[in-house]
Parts: C-alpha cells; structure tokens; sequence
DNA sequence: AGAAAAAGCTTATACGTTTAAGCAAAAATA
DNA sequence: TATTTTTGCTTAAACGTATAAGCTTTTTCT
C-alpha cells in the first residue's frame, strides 16, 4: 500500500484555505503576506499533525535549484577518493546539500555519461576528478555556465576552478629528502597520463634533481598503465631492482595505489628498506604499520581539499561569475625510517 | 552567464507547434498520437540541433517517480562500504538509476536525517545499513510504504527485506578451522552492539565451541564500542595476552576493521602467528599482505550482497508488494598460514 | 453527395511548489 | 458619511513534462 506524502493541498484542504496561505505560513513568509494570526496558528498546527514535509522536486523545478551535488571521482572503492567522499559529503551536508555520485573508472565516456546524468537531474554544481582527455568535457562545462569545480587534478590548458595538492613542491621535497639522506639515484614510478597531478609530480622529481645537481636518467622513471598497473608496478620494481646492478637506489611513487602496491612487491621480494632502498610514498596507508621499517610519506591535506572543493563550488553557484579560482593546497611529509639509510631502527 | 537549458517550449516555438507534438515525437509516441511524418522529422531535428535535454526533475514530479536511490551507510570512508558503494553504483546504473549517498556513522540521528533528507528528495527507494536502535525508524518507513532493503545487518524484530551474509555459518566455520588445527581457546573480538550481523557472528562462534565440546569461556570475548575502538582493541588484545597465563590460544575478529587494528597490535607487540596465537580476519584489506604470516580470512560476497540488494529493492519498487524477502549471501574461508600451528612457513 | 472515419494537430490539466497580483471586507481616516 | 488604507485571504501563473480530450481538416466509405 502506498501512502501518498501529505502536500500543502491536502493541509490546505483540511484546513479550509487555499495553498498558497499554507505555503506562506509554512515558509514563515505570515509578515510579509499579511496571514491572520488564527488561520496561522491552524496552518501550523495541521501541518505538524499531518507531519508534511516538502517535496523538495518540487521545489528544485520551481526554483531551478535542487540542492544537489554531482560528485564524479576516479572509483569511489579506492579509498583516498572514499575518504574525499566523505569529507565533502559533511561539508555538503552544513550546507544543506545532498551529494550524488558516480565513478569515471578513468574512462572518458563513462565521465561524460554521468556529467549528462547528472546535468539532466539538475544537480548545482559538480566536484569532478577530470580523466585524461576530458578536456573537451569540462570545456563544454564551462560553455553551458555549469558551476564545478576540478579536484585532485587540473588542466593546464583549460581555465576552471580547481583545487589541488601542492604536487610539484609534494614530490620536489620528498626527492630532495632523499637525496639529502645520502641516495644517489632515486627513481619514480607513476601512472602514464597527462594529468596535471601526475605531469606536477614528474617535474617536481625532475626538478629536485636539477637542483641538486643530478641529471636525470630516463631509466629511473617508470610510468604503469591505470588499466592493470599491478603487473606493470610488479615488472617496473623487477627492472629497477634486478640482480645485475641496481638501477635506483631509492624510489618515490607518485600515488597512493602505486605505493601500496610497490611496498607488496618489494616486501615480497624480501628488498631491504631503506638499507638498499630508500622509499617514499604517496598517501597514507594502514599497510604502512606493517611494513618493517616505518614508512615515509607524502600526506595530502584531504580535508583542506574537500573543504576548499565544497567552498568553491559554492561560490560558483552563488556567484554564477565567470571568475575561477586555482587553489593549491600544501602537503606534509611524515617522516618514517624508509627514507634514511642513516636511520636507527628504534624499538 | 547562465545558459538556459532548453525545454520542450523552446523546441516547440522554433518549429512553431505545440509543446505536446514535440513530446510525443521525443517519446517514441509519434504512432499513438499519430503525428505527421514531416513535422515528426523537423521536432526530431531541431532538438538535436538544440541538444536537448529532458529535465529529469520534471519529469520525477509528474510522474513521482526520480530513478534516485539512497544509499545510507555507516561510513562510506570505510572500504568495505565504499567497495559496496562501488557496485550498487554499477548496478543501480545498469538500470538507469542514480545513487545519493550518506554516511551515518552509526548514529541515530544521522541515519533519521539521511532518511528524512532522501525522502524528501522524492528517492524510489532506500539501501540502508540500519544503525542499532533504529528500529522504529525502519519501522515507519515500512508503515509509509517506501521500499527499502536493508544491507549487511538487519533486524529479528522487524520483518523487512534484507540481504546478508551468512554471518552464523561464516564465524562457525571459522572457529571450526580453528578448532580442528589445534587450538583449545579461540577468543572473538566484536562490536558491543545487538545489530544482527553482530549477533549472529557471535552466536555463531559459541554454537561452533558449544558443537566441539568446548565450554564458551566469558573472559575470551572482547567487545569493543564503535567509537573509538582503536584504543579498546588494543587494551582488548592486552587483556587476552598478558604475560601471566594467555587468556587464549586463537583469536577470531568480527569485522573488517577491528581485524586490521588487532593485527597492528599484534604486528606491534611482537606475538607470534600462528604460533602462539591463530588469527582469522573478517573481510579481506591490503594489510594482510604485509603481515609475516599470511592471513586466514572469512571472505564475504560484496558482489552479490550488492547486487541482490539493488534486484531486491528494484523488486519493492516495481512491484509495491508487502512481501518482504530476506537473501542470505554464503561467504567463503581464504585459508591462510594463521589459523594453523602445523603450518609449514612458506617461502 | 453526405456521413463516418482517420489524420494531425492544439488545448487543458496535472504533478507540488512559490509568489505576484487581485479582491473583498474591515478598519482607519477625512 | 464617504473615502482611503489596511487586513486577510484567493486566484492565477509559473517551473518542465506528459497525456487525455477536443477540434479541425482531410480522407474514406456507402
């Protein structure tokens, strides 16, 4: 049996006014639209006995807002988007907006089936961690007046509002962490993309060493596939670390799977961290207290970027002007054992 | 500059015909309402011109029907909720619904304002990991006809669909195992909470001491609070392990993440798996790869807990049926080198 | 040719909400 | 008392869509 929501026809009928009374007092408009004290008192009174709530679609087609985020990340499974999730879930939530969302798996066409779904819903804005080649996409975006703001990721070509890590600096400390500890060739593995992120991260690598007077051996980058990057992270640690003299003698991975990932392989190989390797990485892990030397890494400020994400967005729709704003959020390194050859071993 | 989407009216002006032509053509309806074949072809072409769009928003007022679900979990930072989120995403899609997420961190008031927030956005139906005590509130979304599916715990109180993992048969086989390797006190460490799935875990494990004749012993389970269950695992994990006399001789966790933070423990006080104490986790995690024993663990089917929610709710939906259908999902044991003393180590 | 049927459209109404505009009655002013 | 102002409400229109019902005009039938 379905039970019809109670409207404000239905209080308006059994209080014997018209809908539009029931609206005003209801929205607390009495003043404004001179509404008698008793007809008031009456509205308010049926409407909590009848427990009305609002249809809010009803709402979001009369006023053109919903109220309502399209959040896109790369897999909401992977749990440094999960976390960014929930972050912008709470922010959205003090706002008064409710978020839905949808994974892009890295893949164009399933990035711009759920823009389309989303848009078609009337969602207010969109958070999106932009796939590789979604240029077009988000340029469409831009043309339509569509408030969204980029997260974790940008375009160098394309003017939006955006909110990233620091990745250049991010990546320029922890190489330059390494090689002050005495490293002399550290390697990089990352993903094989364009994305602004990744293409930071690289020149932060490269620039570290220009600065600290290494040159740069294309034999110390390894850049995997997102599809099936476990193999190839597997196959790139064999390449660097193969018996007939080691290629690097420290590595940084430039994301929060890549590193877990490596950390299996190297564990698995029995490598010796940070003796013969030195080893930083991206993000936080739980896996990390397990490994047998405490592991340095890159910490990313996700609150801040969530936070800032959700301000922008609103702002953008609040706004509606053309105005984009680039923020750029600083990272921290924590510092573990993995990445001094120098280190004691405490406890 | 705020681009006006464009509707039916718009379409309909240019051709110069009414709004409902241009409907019934963009709704396949051109034989039903037998409309011309030369105006059917210019609305066709004009709103490809335009690129229109339905208004999904409209369309859920008229028809009080948004294809939006909700998805209200405990916390979707959690990676055992956010791999769910992940598939209820793929598989609500696959059937041209969108998901709005919450988390309620097992709070009560949080879950009543997700519920309340979703209804009032006019969702077809509700997935819900129900928080303890919340009873009532399912119970009313019941008595007000929403259909909804509870997901990974539910209630023996309220009849209700639901789709669970065999919990009882997964903890038995579980304490089984460790009972055939040899172990002579295996201890749980679970959530202080009456949630079924909790309950039935527990049950489970002392109908699998009670059938190997093995008196349950009220100093080998630890419940922990979900708030700050870190701390409470670890002084859990102290009291089953102290140096005068081990309390017990294996240890089975309830979930997921008391898993993971029990191994750091354990990881961290130097015990001895599976010798001085046999381990099976609940739910799988990255972490256990690190672990110097592999990890016995009870591997629940999110595919298909995922998946039967989602059929179960589209079945509510479409049909409106009172009859409520309960799904019970097996799991399987990945037996690891921890629930076995006679384990041979391997490589 | 005249009537009936079919074709091709428009009008009207509805979903639930908001709000400007309008209207009658009561109160205040002259 | 006659006029204006205020009060308290209703009507109407709108958001974008869908569809039953109605209305011409053309075609088909007898």
């Amino acid at each position: 049996m379905i039970k019809k929501r109670v409207s404000l026809k239905d209080i308006a009928q059994k209080v014997g006014v018209s809908t539009a009374l029931v609206s005003y007092v209801l929205n607390g408009k009495e003043k404004e639209a001179r509404v008698g004290e008793a007809a008031a008192k009456r509205i308010k009174k049926v409407a909590a006995e009848m427990n009305y709530q609002p249809n809010l679609i009803a709402r979001g087609l009369k006023f053109g807002k919903t109220h309502t985020l399209g959040l896109i990340v790369a897999d909401i499974s992977n749990p440094f988007f999960a976390m960014l999730a929930r972050i912008i879930e709470l922010e959205a939530q003090k706002r008064g907006y409710t978020v839905l969302f949808g994974s892009s798996d890295e893949q164009l066409e399933k990035s711009q089936n759920l823009i389309n779904t989303f848009l078609n819903r009337q969602v207010d804005g969109l958070i999106i961690t932009p796939v590789a080649g979604s240029q077009a996409q988000i340029e469409e975006l831009r043309n339509k007046g569509v408030p969204f703001v980029l997260m974790d990721r940008g375009f160098s070509e394309i003017e939006t509002n955006a909110v990233v890590t620091d990745n250049h600096d991010a990546m320029y400390n922890a190489v330059k962490l390494l090689i002050r500890n005495g490293y002399k060739k550290p390697g990089i593995i990352a993903y094989d993309t364009t994305l602004t992120h990744m293409m930071d991260r690289i020149a932060g690598y490269k620039d570290a060493l220009k600065d600290s007077g290494i040159k740069f051996n294309s034999k110390w980058m390894a850049k995997v596939p997102y599809g099936n990057y476990k193999e190839h992270v597997a196959a790139a640690l064999d390449g660097f670390l193969d018996a007939k003299g080691r290629a690097v003698d420290a590595l940084v991975f430039a994301t929060n799977s890549i590193s877990v990932q490596s950390l299996k392989v190297i564990h698995a190989r029995g490598i010796k961290v940070p003796q013969d390797l030195g080893v930083i990485s991206f993000d936080e892990s739980d896996v990390f207290d397990f490994f047998y030397s405490s592991i340095t890494y890159i910490k990313q400020n996700l609150q801040s970027i969530s936070e800032n994400a959700v301000q922008s967005l609103m702002q953008s729709i609040d706004s509606r002007s053309k105005k984009y704003t680039k923020i750029t959020v600083p990272s921290v390194i924590i510092k573990g054992e993995s990445s001094s050859r120098r280190t004691t071993r405490g406890l």
